[in-house]
DNA sequence: TAAAAGTACTTTGTATTTCAAAGTAACAAT
DNA sequence: ATTGTTACTTTGAAATACAAAGTACTTTTA
């Protein structure tokens, strides 16, 4: 039997975004420099994947201030949990094969 | 807590190797043409996908003739079904985050 | 027996992706 | 005024992915 391929979502395949998707759907929120830090990434990386989420309205952002420090925070929407989810069913599938 | 990144195998992070590497888990053999057929990608594309498995030694290849036609299969090795799970594991691991 | 077809590639060229490094804007602290 | 911090953007280079075309070998068909 064929797996469809289109159950899974290009904007998952990396790794760093798939991680800070995963960090996000566990945590209601979590900023950049904690995600800088956890994913061992140059800031320039982090925000373009950031971005890349961004674009598939899979994450929120928000600026706010902590102390007197730009803080900004991430989010994942419901479009992106439920796309999330998605591709984790895909991977379960995909692991659970039937034999030939 | 810190996720290590290192516990990802690059060589499936692609899609297509991840999913020719789960078909070979599954199954003790696979043939050329039915892996072409079950993902749908063109032979060239295919050939350098299970060239870059071949190169990890994740895979190995066994060239027959099934009736008078050639017959290349393709087996996970031992070190690829190793490199397989400990991804899972890296997949599931990251699936189940604990909080901030 | 010449031409067409099938298998499993390799080669070529292009497009896309990824990433680090450097630069930048805004604001705060000194 | 200068330095530091955050959260970027820009640039450029390297790596990756992919389709298409070409190839070698063999078999099938006309």
């Amino acid at each position: 039997m064929k797996i469809s391929l289109d159950q899974f979502d290009k904007a998952f395949e990396n790794r760093i975004r798939l991680q800070i998707m995963s960090v996000l759907v566990a945590n209601e929120y979590y900023d950049f420099n904690s995600l800088k830090e956890l994913l061992e990434v140059t800031d320039g990386n982090l925000a373009s994947h950031l971005k890349a989420l961004e674009k598939e309205e899979y994450i929120t952002v928000n600026k706010t201030f902590v102390g007197r420090k730009p803080n900004t925070q991430y989010t994942a929407s419901e479009k992106g949990r439920t796309a999330f989810e998605k591709h984790l069913k895909a991977l379960e599938n995909l692991i659970r094969q039937q034999k030939q």
